[in-house]
DNA sequence: GGGCGCTATCAAACCGGTTTGCGCCCATGG
DNA sequence: CCATGGGCGCAAACCGGTTTGATAGCGCCC
């Protein structure tokens, strides 16, 4: 038996369509006996609004799309992207909105999913990691589509781009990871960044040198990654070398290089937990010989010996701020710029002074 | 400017809405001259037919449902989901289809989701993590929803559920675990399992015994986990004791309890990798002192030091099967019962034979 | 009692496609 | 020369909702 529609209902009901509708919406008063037989009827048929009409009919087809593009191994270890969606998830739900979301390989093929939403799949779109001379914001306002954008810093009010946006403070939490090895003693500290082509990666990237300059710290040693567990090794190898000069079979520590980093911030958990595994592989003894940083606060560092100091993002929370912000100027509000206050750096064992050899 | 619609397309190509939707389909022949016509007519608007239009006028949506209904911190850190969500995509990508996705935190909310999903919003969904006597495949069959069921075992023929179902075979990726393990020398080997409502932690578990008791191990020490990196710490903690008799300050190896296990097979990754730092944490070697398996083979496992011994799931060549064999059903295929041969052991530094004390 | 305003409802148009019965036109064969 | 048939395209119905101008019914007041 197929799905019950509008007009079963209002003949159950002994009203027109009309009448249902607007005892639905509300948009028109109902009488209180009307609707109530109306709602016994939709009960009795199981009736729900076809959601493929209603989009036909109001143009609103009551979901947001959401378009990654990264390698999926890269999705998979990076645990901002789940908890990202979670949090757009809950705030969606509650306003009766669905989530399409593509996993994509290349450019072309985001801006070939952003064609398609554009044609009546979804009413706005969620941008993450934004890359310099980024064309989506440009490509979304052309197709129609409404957008918020997620960023690492504050926007630029120069910014050609007038989309909403929902921003964390990056460099600020980068700031007190410096600072927090800086005041344990640490001045050879190396920085393993994410691609720099992303905005958000560039911005730490910056923050890192001008907290070291800050400290009058000039050569920061920089490497670029690319958030998987094997750059994460290999930026590690570049740093520390590939092997320790004196192994630790015997207990005693190992000879510390002049230009050997005693600290590497990385700028993902999963780069850290990498490479700090590398560390100890050739004999360093973490944090006593390397301290080390990550960023994401994933659920497994918390649970590692020792535990990975690290920037607790508040992932879930810019997920609902976007989704907020992209419901709002759904219906009409003036496009905003908010901060979600998410980051928290989170001091545990991998954070310690250098041994002073 | 509004959109372009099929009529402003018919009116400038000189011919009649019929006539465009016909020369798209191709339901039935258009002449070369007009269909060129149309198509030079349709770029020059930019049309590009509106999905909710189509929704309503064929009853097919163009997208399938996935709901995720674990906790955020799980699916993040847990690589599986990624991988299997990039795996449908790229099958649905190219049929044209999306993918809505619903993360939600209990089961009722979860059978919401299925509701809206059935009044019109997917043309089907893709069934996870299925439980004892799991509820959902009623439900999705009641609601009209077509349907695929993900598993990690053969299925029964004499299941009620006539769901196509695409599976793995579990069972004996944890036997070639334990013979690996056995083979090496092992005795007392544990597991820790994932939370045992779900059938394919159940079937690992009932593998790993079987597995056991083959090699005339009899006493398996299971301890139920729940995927997370606190229960795999605590299930070490459980199975290794809370402090080594003897730290390793001095070079030497811990006093081996009598009933100390000398290898544990996890049920994932980020419990194993947990469990291993603990390890560590009391002293103990890994894998001189204890070995230690995952499952899952998460990116990070491959570097970490020593790797960690797991079973690459091939989880998005079950995602690509899930969704294959899902669009096959909706073009009015029999439902069928497909096996993706993913699993595989990669054997990694942390299985070796235990140390004789 | 007639005019007025208000409320509750109806009927019809509309959203933008797909599908199909029908008719036109031209070529072909008897 | 006329009947037949096939290739093409048109017009209209349809999908299941929403929206709105019109109307019926009612109570109220002057």
């Amino acid at each position: 038996m197929p799905r019950a529609t509008i007009g079963d209902v209002a003949r159950v009901a002994g009203v027109s369509k009309g009448t249902v509708s607007l005892a639905y919406s509300g948009n028109r008063p109902v009488a209180e006996e009307t609707r109530r037989r109306i709602f016994a009827a939709a009960e009795d048929l199981r009736w729900t609004p076809s959601q493929s009409a209603r989009a036909l009919a109001t143009s609103r087809t009551g979901s947001i799309g959401l378009v990654l593009n990264r390698r999926p191994d890269v999705i998979a270890t990076d645990t901002f992207f789940s908890r990202f969606i979670a949090g757009c998830e809950a705030v969606l739900a509650e306003a009766g909105m669905g989530l399409m979301l593509h996993v994509v390989g290349d450019p072309d093929a985001e801006a070939a999913v952003y064609e398609r939403f554009a044609a009546g799949r979804v009413d706005g779109v969620i941008l993450l990691d934004v890359e310099q001379d980024d064309t989506r914001p440009e490509l979304v306002r052309d197709l129609g589509l409404s957008a918020v954008v997620l960023t690492g810093e504050q926007p630029r009010t120069d910014t050609s781009s007038d989309l909403p946006v929902v921003w964390t403070d990056d460099a600020s939490a980068i700031h007190e990871l410096v600072d927090l090895l800086v005041h344990a003693g640490h001045e050879r500290i190396a920085h393993v960044a994410g691609p720099l082509r992303y905005v958000h990666a560039a911005t730490r990237r910056r923050a890192f040198e001008a907290a070291m300059s800050r400290h009058g710290l000039e050569e920061a040693r920089i490497v670029e990654g690319d958030f998987t567990a094997a750059s994460g090794r290999s930026a590690a190898e570049q740093l520390l070398g590939s092997a320790a000069p004196c192994p630790t079979a015997d207990g005693t520590a190992p000879i510390t290089l002049p230009d050997r980093p005693t600290a590497i911030v990385f700028a993902n958990d999963v780069m850290a937990i990498a490479g700090l595994s590398y560390a100890r592989s050739i004999g360093l003894r973490v944090p006593d010989d390397l301290s080390i940083t990550g960023f994401d606060d994933s659920e497994l560092s918390a649970h590692l010996s020792p535990g990975l100091t690290s920037v607790s993002t508040g992932a879930e929370a810019r997920g609902e701020a976007a989704a907020r912000t992209l419901l709002a100027v759904l219906t009409g509000a003036a496009p905003q710029c908010v901060e979600v206050e998410g980051n928290r750096v989170v001091r545990r064992g991998s954070l310690a002074p250098p041994s002073t050899v």
